[in-house]
DNA sequence: TTGTATGCGTTATCAA
DNA sequence: TTGATAACGCATACAA
């Protein structure tokens, strides 16, 4: 039916270990550069396509690498995604994309599947594996790095946006439109990103001499719109007065919106939003959402090389990426009004 | 390192070839039951997980299935994948997914590197999928179901949205709100959904008692919102009057909505718009988008249903599928003002 | 009910 | 530079 190698290698008049050679451009040097034609040209006279399952069996290597998200669903995701693949075909992998739905015994399958289909390497860009899983994989060797997430206690290399940064910039724009009293939707403690933007936020505030209250943070227990939706709520019917909220990502920013427009405010003439990380299609809400760009497809990029890199060299101590961020101010923020 | 199934075997005391059947559900009858629990508990003891790598080598079934789909960063297609993965995940397998850019060399390259690692099966989103490719998968006999499209003149199964009931409720909604000179974008002619709403478009206008103008009708090269912007602006520009229009899908219709902000044009009041497809998101947008829900994750999953119907009984005439679509009302249609 | 032997397609080691 | 041979881990036809 479909050609194989010892076809090849008779078409060929040699012998199948010198047409694996030949095929191989890893090895090619090792054969008469006359033969290796031969072998080529009759290859693709047969149609020839070497089998990657037999390879694998053989070398332990399976030309694949595993991509564990929490769900392609969110459009956070896809752009990491295809980063990730763009740049890992270049180099002849393939990837197989997970989802875990937050769910740590699925995780706990899905990693095992992972490895049993021998992936040479995985992106994780769940927030909530658990630090065991993440310690057996990094105890047997396997190249693993995190996503949208750091792991201080754990020699993982990982990739994310600079959280920092990005608050920093949210804050010194709104401080510019005059905004003293700015609240935070902060992001579940369980995440790293929660924790970070957080401890950023509280930071920033002082660092530009604006007064950080405790009383206008409220903690989202996940990164949903009705969370923060419910969070906004509560600020509203709380004693405090506050001009500005920075969200702790975009749908809780949206979730904001939400709120807003049940109590028939109007965004952003009474209340200014910030979100986080700059989904697809924040640009077209109403109004557009000033955001905090984070270039996810350089993130899936960037982490696909260092994978890469760390299956070529799995000495290498493991690297954390920070990629630059960007305010895009839109429709969502305007100027403080004087009282 | 790692557990094989001779480790077990020795473990258990018993040959490898014992192991095998009594590790595999579908053989374990052949085997004691008293050996296979002592297998069992061995293969566990030893955490033992079986190689699949070799397993399809042996059996030439890889256990998994390739998605080709244009772009996974386009917001319509996660849905699909999830749904296809879930279901065929019930039944032990993985998904290979792959983007072809709707670029016919690349999507050659994708099948066949998809082909070459073993996949039981496909289905395939792509719109320009050359019929030549697909002529070649089923010759192969290669399990494939089309998504999002239908190609009636091979035998090939597919999924897709009810295309004609969606014009049919989107005419019979512009109707009811009395307007009686709707335009319509045109998808790409190149793609089944394209050709298949335009000619519903046709059929219920002149079906429901409006008159079909072909000065109303644009078509779109692409779907893509520029496009959709800049076949409004087409229409706008001419003599024709008209006060509402069916784009062929959200995109398009978002495009309309950049056409109608540059003019100052108000939606709904100037000009009602419906979509199709209902994204992601097109809820949010401002103002939120009338348009026709395509149930995209029982899309996949039922493509799903039918792949893995199709590996199991080759022989199986092939079907096609339409799900039902529905007409979601929201903020971008109004009745037509009277003049 | 279990053991034996063989082969899936490839690569790697060794010898020629 | 090439050939011979074995082996990767598993499943299965056949024998016992």
């Amino acid at each position: 039916m479909v050609a194989t190698l010892r076809d090849v290698a008779r078409a060929a008049g040699v012998h199948p270990g010198t047409a694996s050679r030949a095929m191989n451009p890893e090895t090619e040097q090792l054969v008469n550069h006359a033969t290796v034609m031969r072998v080529r040209k009759a290859a693709k006279a047969l149609g020839y396509v070497p089998n990657p399952v037999a390879r694998s069996l053989k070398t332990n290597r399976s030309q694949s690498l595993g991509a564990v998200i929490p769900d392609i669903t969110n459009p956070l995701f896809p752009p990491i995604i295809r980063g990730f693949e763009d740049v890992v075909a270049e180099a002849g992998y393939n990837v197989l994309v997970t989802n875990t739905d937050n769910d740590a015994i699925r995780e706990g399958r899905q990693i095992a599947e992972l490895r049993a289909r021998q992936v040479e390497g995985m992106i994780v860009a769940t927030a909530t594996i658990e630090d065991e899983a993440l310690r057996q994989l990094v105890a047997d060797h396997v190249p693993v790095v995190l996503v949208n997430r750091v792991e201080p206690n754990l020699a993982v290399p990982s990739v994310a946006g600079d959280d920092v940064s990005g608050i920093r910039q949210a804050v010194a724009h709104l401080k510019s439109l005059g905004h003293r009293r700015v609240a935070h939707l902060a992001g579940p403690q369980t995440t790293s990103t929660g924790i970070a933007r957080l401890r950023a936020f509280r930071q920033e505030l002082t660092d530009q001499g604006l007064e950080f209250d405790e009383a206008l943070v409220v903690l989202c227990d996940q990164y949903r719109e009705a969370d923060g939706k419910a969070a906004l709520e509560q600020l509203l019917d709380g004693p405090e007065v506050f001009s500005a909220v920075i969200a702790a990502n975009d749908l809780l920013a949206l979730g904001c919106y939400d709120a807003m427009k049940d109590r028939n405010l109007s965004c952003p003439s009474d209340l200014s939003v910030v979100g986080f990380n700059d989904m697809p299609f924040v640009d077209k809400v109403h109004p557009p959402l000033t955001t905090i760009h984070v270039p996810h497809y350089e993130v899936g990029a960037e982490a696909a090389r260092i994978v890469l890199e760390r299956i070529k060299d799995p000495g290498k101590s493991p690297i954390s990426v920070l990629l630059p961020v960007s305010l895009i101010v839109r429709g969502s923020t305007t100027a403080a009004t004087r009282s």
